[in-house]
DNA sequence: TAATTAAGACACCAAAAGGTGTCCTATTAG
DNA sequence: CTAATAGGACACCTTTTGGTGTCTTAATTA
């Protein structure tokens, strides 16, 4: 447990693409049962299970009973330390386009 | 490799604090060679050399000889697709907060 | 009530990840 | 010329990851 309460790191979380996948799906919709999001995948539900207790323990979905199903909802919050992560090196790449244009201009 | 000329999926790339605490100590200089790198993790030299392997396979490092050193680069130009990725996912979060506050609100 | 369905709980397995140490070569410094 | 240094290339090891299948329980439907 670390000190936002997660388990398990975001950025180790969303570095699957089955997760990534996971996650857009539920974008869609307000929640989803387990059957229904395993539907989408070649894998069996046991493995669709297990990613998405990872992403439970990312805070990036809850879930909840609901008669015999499990129901999953998308939280995204915990995604905005990615994005503020990135943000910093956002004018490093601005900065390398920048010097490419600048190159272009010159050759002409 | 990918349609992007990447080796490896750059959310896996970064998903390591090891490699994400390389590409912070590249953003701050211009190059640093393989030693001067490896001083500031407590693991050894092969494997903070197998962590910018990784990195350069995402695309996110270069790496020239001088000399007898190794001296890598940063190149932050990849990160631009877990911009895009996580932008998104950004009007979820927002969503939620307003919610919250809406609901402080309803509670004066 | 009986059959079906959803999914949790395990045990299990192969491959990948993240380290280590050793050896070898190329370059530089004394 | 010799010694020291940078780092590539391996072999090796342990833990984690991502999947499988089976068993059991709880809820639903016929």
């Amino acid at each position: 447990m670390n000190e936002k309460g997660q388990v398990r790191d975001v950025y180790d979380a969303v570095a699957d693409p089955t997760r990534r996948k996971l996650l857009r799906l539920l974008a869609d919709v307000e929640e989803l049962p387990l059957n229904e999001l395993t539907v989408h995948f070649q894998m069996g539900r046991t493995a669709v299970s297990k990613h998405l207790a990872i992403l439970k323990e990312a805070g990036l979905v809850t879930n909840r009973k609901v008669g015999r199903e499990t129901r999953y909802r998308l939280n995204a919050t915990p995604l905005k330390e990615i994005k503020d992560w990135v943000s910093f090196y956002e004018g490093f790449w601005k900065e390398r386009i920048a010097k490419l244009n600048l190159l272009l201009e010159e050759k002409k």
